[in-house]
DNA sequence: GCGTGTTACTAACACGCGTTACTAAAACTC
DNA sequence: GAGTTTTAGTAACGCGTGTTAGTAACACGC
């Protein structure tokens, strides 16, 4: 480095005032008279030296970081499978920037080394956490509520009490579930997301459940089958039900990424969507107004996902009050040509 | 927090030691004999303190912050169409954490807030900043480089000389354009995967026109369109691709996302892929395999490229020496059904 | 017994900031 | 004009480390 770090010391001497007057100008501390003229002189030295106070001496001073870190509480798959995780990333930066806070990056594929995360908060790298995908056999995050650790959960842990943020995962599938009941199905299958250990796809396996109770039909396990987040487990569990002797006439379908491999099946034996089998997914990644046919499918609000979990956490790392524990956001169920009665293609607006 | 901040004093205290001693003995100072047995009596201590450093406190002590920083120097759209992202992402981070590093995401969309990041230095909150997308037209850049501090590129920046990984874009455009050449195809079309200041977009349509040179072919304006990343901007594009009087037979696409809004547009016309128009795309998302046809494509090492980043900028910041500023990753042409002489689909192993 | 190393540690300072307690000067009160 | 309050600013300490300079204690050679 050529230049040299400029500490509050230059500024002060610049000034001609003292090192406290810097820190107490450039902080805008309240109770603090000081002259308009003295002030303009510190401001005008700052800048002409360019000085931004160091950030490690400043966190030692204060004890806070001004960091927030994103653990990703999941397997490799699921990260590079989820399209939709880069918007909820997207969500949580824009708001960590707009209030000032950083964010740490932090995916684990191990199960048992939650130690790793836990040393963000021992060395006091991070003021607070937002964890994604939580398992329930993790320990820590228990002893963290604990200990009163700034913590939001992206997806729900039942009884923890931990703040959280999520989408109404039941309540959307039930929504999916539901539209192909009207449209005339009495025999509807399930792929589901992921196993049901994550909480999410259990939840989207009870909204089926309950809009088949709803409409008088049974629960078949039979025409039940369990994706893995990827393209591959859609394809092969479409596969699956293909070669019973009587299919299901709709599928949904808990994931467009596995429900994409699921069309390929389809495509491959020749059955048409929507006519052989009416598909809805879930998700609406970017792609899915682009697949043949376009998918119905369920849209998650991803961005405000990490929008309101960052807001959340930060409010309370600053000590505000916070009102509810948990945020549960609405989808909305986006209707395509794969479940019959769509709208032509082109008319849909273009946004995300 | 229930549990007060234990300190290297308090080790220090429960060894019957001095905390310089503690200091010595965790960070396994070279030529300093320690007893072995005080040596044990601190780990002891430590151990059973469940002591870990100040992460603040020690970055203020020795000038290092053991993070870095991505930088992602694109647009809010590039950020969401890009699958390919996340994978270099999970790259980065596996070799950041390996080697003790932690990874700060500082996404901005705003060109002219190429400040933002810079804060990031004189703040000393980073050690290292590894640059996603870079624009010619930042002037912060050539700055740091001059300054000597830590950078690397994910991309190419002419002339700079700042370190870099990166793919040979030509290289793959050119291969991909050759394969359709292969295969009868006299006037193909390109459809890039985003505007030509983008300079990866920039060499994949040179690759295309060497293909084209190679091949004896005229380069002809009239069948080349401009993409943005996104699939609505490749649908458009083979839309007026095909209201030509004499559309190409095939069509090189710098992008799977950008190809499958095309491959929806050549559907609603009722043209099939490959007979009626053959495609070959670029990146090899997850879902090409997928698609209708599967997509003939290049597979770009994205793990690989966020490995290498991450490897080189911890090198140069623990100050090794660099062989060359720059490398080059290769590329993959996987053949696929959308530009013909297929594979059968089930055949493809699986894997990513 | 005196100088010279060697061993096994420690006292004290520096890193750059925030903040509390204090002061000298000015302004008011009566 | 002596006492009291307000104003405008500063000296000095603490945050928890890493690290340099230094020091007792002891062994050794002659």
């Amino acid at each position: 480095m050529a230049r040299k770090k400029v500490t509050s010391h230059d500024v002060a001497k610049l000034a001609g005032v003292s090192r406290t007057t810097v820190s107490l100008v450039l902080n805008d501390v309240p109770h603090t008279r000081i002259t308009e003229g003295t002030r303009q002189r510190v401001l005008d030295a700052a800048k002409r030296l360019r000085y931004r106070p160091d950030a490690a001496a400043r966190s030692l001073a204060t004890k806070q970081t001004r960091t927030i870190a994103l653990v990703l509480y999941q397997s490799a798959d699921r990260i590079v499978g989820d399209a939709f995780l880069t918007s909820v990333v997207r969500g949580l930066c824009e708001v960590a920037q707009q209030r000032g806070f950083r964010l740490l990056l932090h995916p684990f594929e191990d199960v048992g080394k939650s130690e790793a995360y836990i040393s963000l908060v021992l060395e006091n790298s991070i003021d607070g956490l937002i964890v994604s995908g939580p398992r329930s056999d993790d320990e820590q995050l228990p002893k963290l509520r604990e200990d009163g650790f700034p913590v939001v959960l992206l997806g729900q842990l039942n009884g923890a009490g931990i703040h959280f943020v999520d989408v109404d995962n039941a309540a959307a599938a039930f929504r999916a579930v539901s539209r192909l009941v009207q449209l005339g199905h009495r025999r509807i299958g399930l792929i589901t997301n992921a196993p049901l250990e994550y909480t999410a796809s259990a939840a989207r396996w009870r909204g089926y459940q309950e809009a088949l109770e709803e409409a008088g039909l049974p629960y078949d396990e039979s025409i039940v089958r369990y994706g893995n987040f990827r393209a591959q487990s859609g394809y092969q569990a479409m596969e699956e039900l293909l070669a019973l002797t009587e299919p299901p006439t709709a599928t949904f379908i808990a994931s467009d990424e596995v429900a994409t491999g699921a069309l390929a099946a389809l495509h491959e034996r020749g059955i048409s969507v929507p006519d052989g089998m009416a598909i809805v997914g879930f998700d609406d990644i970017p792609l899915a107004r682009y697949l043949t046919p376009p998918l119905t499918t369920i849209r998650l609000p991803a961005y405000d996902l990490g929008l309101q979990a960052a807001d959340m956490l930060i409010d309370i790392i600053q000590g505000e009050e916070i009102a509810e524990t948990g945020v549960l956001l609405d989808t909305e169920l986006i209707i395509r040509e794969s479940c019959g009665e769509c709208e032509p293609l082109g008319k849909e607006v273009e946004n995300h």
